[in-house]
DNA sequence: AAAATATAGTCAACTTGATTGACTACTTTT
DNA sequence: AAAAGTAGTCAATCAAGTTGACTATATTTT
């Protein structure tokens, strides 16, 4: 496989392969960790729902998904071990979803290994430019999304 | 929605944010077109079909699915009039699968959009910065990927 | 040349992760 | 107090993938 078969790509086929690239390294290393019954969805929700917990209509909110298919993945990780539902403080209806130990554990080791694909990355192309690669995703996203009221690019990992 | 939400993201979410951001303006701007019917990862497979024509095995291949689900997919968009399977010119077992006109004209919007987001992204960080970014992009994937037999990252929009 | 094995594609049944709709229990507004 | 709204669950359905079994043709082996 040589370089030139990607130097034709346009942007948007570079941005999915290489976030495809970096998704599928952090969870085989999560595999290799014991984390194999993680799929690339929880790990967004993992970050909703620490540090302080979240409701099903927040996660919802936040993942773009129906309440149904949250509860459906709560109910999973509940079952492995990752989350507890526990009652919602003030209201009566409302459940709060938190981490359980092993849930940390995983958001740790997920941190970890997100520090290390990007260490590798600079490695290859340098802090300055690492840091610049960044930045203007960090532009470019806002931009696209600034006159928007609800924040429609559902990250999908 | 402030650039600061955005700034403290880890380079995995950075790629799928941005990613998703691309990849859903074509989608709205396909559907504006009449291209309603057309998911993202009809448009990669497209890449495939154009210009040559692909059977249904190198297709699965390419998009890393099996070929029973791209057997499924083909009679989705043979059903739609982007696609047509023809005989095999040598092998009387296989189908070759190739675009029709409308297949093409479908090809033809998605790349003027493309180049459209592309154009965009250099009015805001400009040229020098764009080309920067895809050149450390594709520096990345490669380097990810050289070790590999095959493209485990699939591209998939 | 015949027989054995492999390959391209399709059909059918099943799995998974999402959806919509209906419902219960509780909260908020009027 | 009554009406309307909200949080969560249950059930049925859908969509996009999977595995397994099969037919027809190609290729390899003997």
């Amino acid at each position: 496989m040589t370089q030139e078969v990607f130097s034709e790509l346009d942007l948007t086929t570079l941005l999915s392969l290489s976030f495809s690239t970096s998704i599928n390294e952090l969870h085989d290393r999560l595999r290799e960790l014991g984390f194999a019954d993680i799929r690339p969805v929880h790990g967004f929700m993992f970050k909703c729902i620490a540090p302080n917990g979240a409701t099903g209509i927040e996660l919802a909110e936040y993942l773009g998904i129906t309440k149904q298919a949250v509860s459906k993945m709560v109910d999973y990780l509940e079952k492995s071990g990752y989350v507890i539902r526990e009652n919602h403080p003030t209201d009566k209806r409302g459940k709060i979803i938190v981490l359980t130990e092993r849930g940390w554990l995983a958001v740790k080791a997920k941190e970890e290994i997100l520090t290390e694909i990007e260490q590798r990355w600079i490695e290859i192309i340098g802090t300055e430019r690492l840091q610049m690669l960044k930045d203007d995703l960090t532009t470019l996203i806002y931009k696209a999304n600034e006159d928007k009221s609800t924040m429609r690019s559902r990250p999908v990992w």
